[in-house]
DNA sequence: ACATTATACGAACGACCGTACTATTATTTA
DNA sequence: TAAATAATAGTACGGTCGTTCGTATAATGT
């Protein structure tokens, strides 16, 4: 599909390898199952080999979220970059983060996980969990900006609420696909998605607007 | 404030000890940090004569879920069953779900802690979680029946939606809390709430109705 | 008060944890 | 290709993990 452009040392690339079951692990069981032994079994390393990366499990932990949030910006944030501005590329955005984990080959969302294993734990693992987290939120809040500016959206939408509101119903579609096993999470998040977009329309344009069917 | 009316045996009540620090530590650190020894040593007992109370660590751990969502509905839910059906009733579900934390003197709500950490790990914990969830989910979508029989809500209004975009509002919420250390989190949220209203609200009602400002 | 049962303790187990060291390869650079 | 450096393996350490078992103590019902 895509081959890196530039050589990889032999150390970039087993942490590179390493990293990937660390991903994988991480989102399903959780950071702090992230443990050295283990993750050395499944490479094929040992374990002071493996240990050896990163120096610590805290710097293992925070390099496997490093890594989450590049796949995620790789496959999901930036494709959508390339649509124009406004509501059409904050639609995608939203389309794209919904899908990632499917299109990342993931089976659970390491950031999510991190998310809640981190957000009242201080320590080193936490301020970059809220670093990354408070990017992601920008995005969202630049994205809202962009479409007011095209004029799509009324000029009094508040940007964060907004970005509020749209983590709210990914957390929520998680939720519904994971513990529920809800086939129908896609919709639903959709929907509520096209309900936010509707209540930020700018005036004229809200009267004809009616909530629509789910892409897909 | 409240004693418990029934004696307890000198085995529930330590049980209650137990339970009460489990939780507490749960809501925080997660239910795989769960430790006996911890536990123990938080409690005064020794490993083995905590350990004997449950048998196992899943169970203990099921037993924390299990206390957590009982002090939940204690402290949040069936105070709000006393308010009259309908629009009343689910919003002061809302109000108390959402103060429920600092209600119960928690640092983390231990629910929300289960719910992404055995969202795709089969197995009694996560059966237990889906088992609690399933029911508070179908006591918000009651709510919602009940508020669309007084006529309040459209009758067209879908409960199953509702409560999706219920439980990400208070997602976001403990997100914007614990990670952004937002004070304006419960505002957000509440706002969020009442667009989600005034969105299921019945036609005649729709029209003068405007957001307003979230209450406390 | 006594017999019975419920509770709790102490010690030990094998397994795995994160980490530190040294030694040995493999890779890169000159 | 030789020297320098990077990458990996091996071994060992003190800790903690969940769990078992036998024993002692406390609470309970009669």
């Amino acid at each position: 599909m895509s081959a890196s452009p530039i050589k990889l040392s032999k150390g970039e690339e087993t942490r590179a390898v390493i990293l990937e079951a660390a991903v994988q692990h991480a989102g399903v069981h959780g950071f702090d199952a992230l443990t050295i032994g283990l993750l050395a079994e499944q490479t094929g390393l040992s374990k002071s080999g493996l240990f050896a990366h990163f120096g610590s499990k805290e710097e293992l932990q925070i390099a496997t979220l490093d890594e989450a949030v590049r796949r995620y910006n790789e496959v999901a944030f930036l494709p959508a970059m390339r649509a124009q501005r406004g509501l059409r590329r904050l639609t995608l955005v939203f389309d794209n983060w919904l899908q990632w984990i499917e299109r990342s080959g993931l089976k659970a969302c390491p950031m999510l996980a991190a998310n809640t294993e981190f957000d009242d734990r201080p320590g080193p693992m936490r301020d970059a969990v809220v670093q990354h987290m408070q990017r992601m939120n920008q995005e969202i809040m630049r994205g809202v900006q962009m479409t007011i500016d095209t004029g799509e959206f009324a000029t009094d939408t508040d940007a964060e609420q907004f970005a509020f509101e749209l983590f709210g119903i990914i957390s929520s579609c998680y939720r519904a696909r994971n513990l529920f096993d809800d086939a129908k999470a896609n919709v639903r998040a959709r929907t509520a998605f096209d309900r936010l977009i509707a209540s930020s329309l700018a005036q004229q344009q809200r009267r004809n607007t009616a909530p629509h069917r789910a892409s897909k």
